[in-house]
DNA sequence: CCTATGCGACAACCCTCCGTTGTCGGCCGG
DNA sequence: CCGGCCGACAACGGAGGGTTGTCGCATAGG
C-alpha cells in the first residue's frame, strides 16, 4: 500500500488546474496518460478524488487528499535532495565555540535528515545578529542575550535546548572527589574564564548568583590553553556544558552541579522576514530532538536559569 | 523525479536488517526482486546505497537518505490516511462553544490535511482538564485559564491563535455608528455576558481592566439568546472573537475595538504522558496556519492581554 | 430540436519494465 | 583448497503504462 509519488503528482497537478487537458500538458504527457494515472490512484486508494461531470472538481475525498498529498511530494522531495545533495543550503552561524555548538546542530539535523547546512564564520552573539539582519547568514545558533539599541529587532528566537552545566576541575582541587556539587561549594575556587567575563553574559551572571568573587579572565586563548591553567592551579575550576567534549587525557575531572543545576540556554535566531525554506524542517527536528532527549526540562526549584532567560521559556 | 514509495519501503526494509533475503522474506518478495528494486532506486538518484563487498552497509548516501526515506514513507501513509480514513482518530474537546472553537481547528488542520479528529463533549476547561487527566480525551483546544489545587498538573500547553474580539451592539446604540471603539468607550453601557460572570475568565478579566461596571449576567441560555437581548436593549453590548461567526441577520453590529485591542487566547491543552500519535501532525498545523494567518502576533503598546496569559507568550 | 464544440472515458495496440527462475562469482570459515 | 552463503547477472514471460483513435455526454447557440 505505497504510493507510487508520481501518481500524487498527478492529483495535485490535476487539482490544480481542475482540466485533464491542461494538466497534462504541464506533466508533459497526454490526456489519456493522466486520465489513467488518476484511475489508477482513485483505484489504489478505493476512493473517487474528482467529481465528473462536464468538467471535474474535487470530491470529498479528493479535498481532504490534496494537502496530504502535498506534503508527500515535499517529503519525497527532501528525499531526493537529501541523498543528492541538491536543492538548497542553510547557513548556520554559532557562536561560544568553546561550547561546541555544532554538536547540537548536527543532532537536530540527523533526526529528519534532509537539511544540508554549512556552519558559518560567527563569533558572538551581536556579530551573528547583525549578519543575520544584513542576510549574510540565515540561522544562528547560540546563546542569545538582549543587545541594546535594539541591534536584535526584527529577529526571531526559538530556545530549543537548556543543558545542565558541570564544574572543572583539576584532580588536585580539593572537591574534586565529589559526585556531585553545588555552586554554592564553589565559594571559595577560583573562576576560569575561557575569555574576557565582561563579554561572557552566562559565566557573568553565573559568578553574581552564586557569589564567586574570585575569578580569573583575559583574552581567549582556547579551550588547550585554558584545560592547561585548570591543571596546575588546586584552586581553580570552570564549569562547561555537560555534553561538550573536552579534550581527550586533559586528565581533568566533570562534576555535575546541583541545588541548583545551572543551565546553559541555546536557541535559534533568524530574520522572520526572509525565513530560509528549510527552516521549518529544521524547527522540527530540534522539536523532535529537544522532546526525546529531552532538552527543554526546567524546574524551578530545581534548575538555575539566568534571570534574561526566563522570557525564552514557555509552554510549547 | 518523483519516488515510487514501494522503492523507498524496499530501502528502508534493507537498511533495517543489513540482509537482502532477510529483507526480501519481510516484504514477501524474492531476493533477486529486492536487488533490482534497490538497484533501480540507486540509479534513479544517481548513488549507491549499499556498501556491497560479501554482505552490505549503508553507504555515506545511504546514511543521509535513510531518515529522510522514513519521513516520505510515513508522510504517504498519512496521505493514505487522510484519504480512506484508516488510522488514528484524535478527539479534540473543546469549550467555550459560544466563540465557536471548531472553527480555528478545522483551519489548522485543514492546511496539513491528514488528521481524523472528533469534537468530544466538552464543556469547560476544568471538565476538559478532568478528562484529558483521565484519558478520556486526547486533546482540549479553548482558552486556558489557571486552575487551583494543581489540577492541571501533568497538561502541558500551548498557545496558538490569539484573535482580536470586536464589541457586538445593536444599531439603535450610540455607538454604533462607528468604525472603531476603544474599551474605555464602552463604560457607560451595559456588558451582556453570556453565562454566569464568574465562569467567564476573559469577559471578567475584560470587565475589570477597562472599568466596565455595569454587567449583566446570568445562566447561558445560548447564542440566540443573547442576541435577542442585544438587539433590543440600545444601552447593551458584548465582546466577540472577530473571526467567530455570528448567527446571519441578527442585525447587530460588529465593531473592532483598538487602544487596545483584547486579545482572547486560545491555546491547546494535552497529557505530557499520553502524546497522541497525530499530535505533532497537529501542532505543525497549528504552527504553519498560525505563520500564515499572523494568529500570534501581539504588541504590548498595541493589544490588551490578561495577565494570566502572558506566560503562554513567547518566542517561538 | 438539432448541431457544434469541448472534455473526459474507453478500446486496441505495443513496448517497456518488473518479477520470476536458474546460475554464476566472490568472500568467508575450516 | 573447498563448501556454503549471499548478492549479482541472464533469460524469459506477463502485467502495466503510454500511445493513437474514437465515443459518449455535457452545454451553448441557432
Amino acid at each position: 500500500m505505497d504510493l507510487d509519488l508520481a501518481l500524487v503528482r498527478a492529483f495535485v497537478a490535476t487539482a490544480g488546474t481542475l482540466h485533464f487537458g491542461r494538466a497534462a500538458e504541464e506533466l508533459n504527457t497526454s490526456q489519456q496518460a493522466l486520465s489513467k494515472r488518476i484511475a489508477r490512484l482513485e483505484e489504489l486508494l478505493g476512493v473517487r478524488l474528482f467529481e465528473r461531470q462536464g468538467g471535474i472538481r474535487l470530491s470529498e475525498a479528493g479535498e481532504r487528499f490534496l494537502p496530504a498529498a502535498r506534503e508527500a511530494l515535499a517529503a519525497g522531495e527532501r528525499a531526493v535532495a537529501a541523498v543528492t545533495g541538491t536543492g538548497p543550503v542553510v547557513r548556520i552561524d554559532t557562536w561560544g565555540h568553546l561550547y561546541a555548538p555544532m554538536r547540537t546542530v548536527a543532532e537536530a539535523v540527523q533526526v529528519l535528515g534532509a537539511v544540508r547546512w554549512e556552519p558559518g564564520p560567527g563569533r558572538d552573539w551581536p556579530s551573528v545578529a547583525q549578519a543575520l539582519l544584513r542576510g549574510d547568514t540565515d540561522l544562528g545558533f547560540g546563546r542569545v542575550h538582549p543587545l541594546p539599541d535594539g541591534r536584535d529587532a526584527g529577529l526571531t528566537q526559538r530556545l530549543v535546548r537548556l543543558e545542565p552545566v558541570d564544574v572543572v576541575l583539576s584532580p588536585s582541587h580539593p572537591l574534586a572527589g565529589a559526585d556531585a556539587l553545588r555552586p554554592s561549594d564553589l565559594r571559595d575556587s577560583i573562576l576560569w574564564c575561557p575569555a574576557e567575563l565582561n563579554r561572557l553574559d552566562f559565566l557573568r551572571r553565573f559568578a553574581d548568583e552564586f557569589r564567586i568573587t574570585r575569578r580569573h579572565d583575559g583574552p581567549n586563548l582556547g579551550l588547550d590553553h585554558l584545560v592547561q591553567h585548570l591543571r596546575t592551579d588546586p584552586e581553580g575550576f570552570t564549569v562547561f556544558p555537560a555534553d561538550a567534549p573536552l579534550p581527550d587525557h586533559t586528565g581533568l575531572r566533570s562534576i555535575p552541579l546541583v541545588e541548583p543545576t545551572p543551565l546553559y540556554a541555546w536557541s535559534l535566531a533568524w530574520r522572520e522576514s526572509s525565513r530560509h525554506p528549510l527552516l521549518d524542517t529544521l524547527l522540527r527536528g530540534f522539536t523532535e530532538a529537544g522532546r526525546t532527549r529531552r532538552w527543554l526540562e526546567y524546574k524551578p526549584q530545581r534548575d538555575w536559569l539566568p534571570d534574561t532567560d526566563h522570557p525564552k521559556l514557555a509552554v510549547r
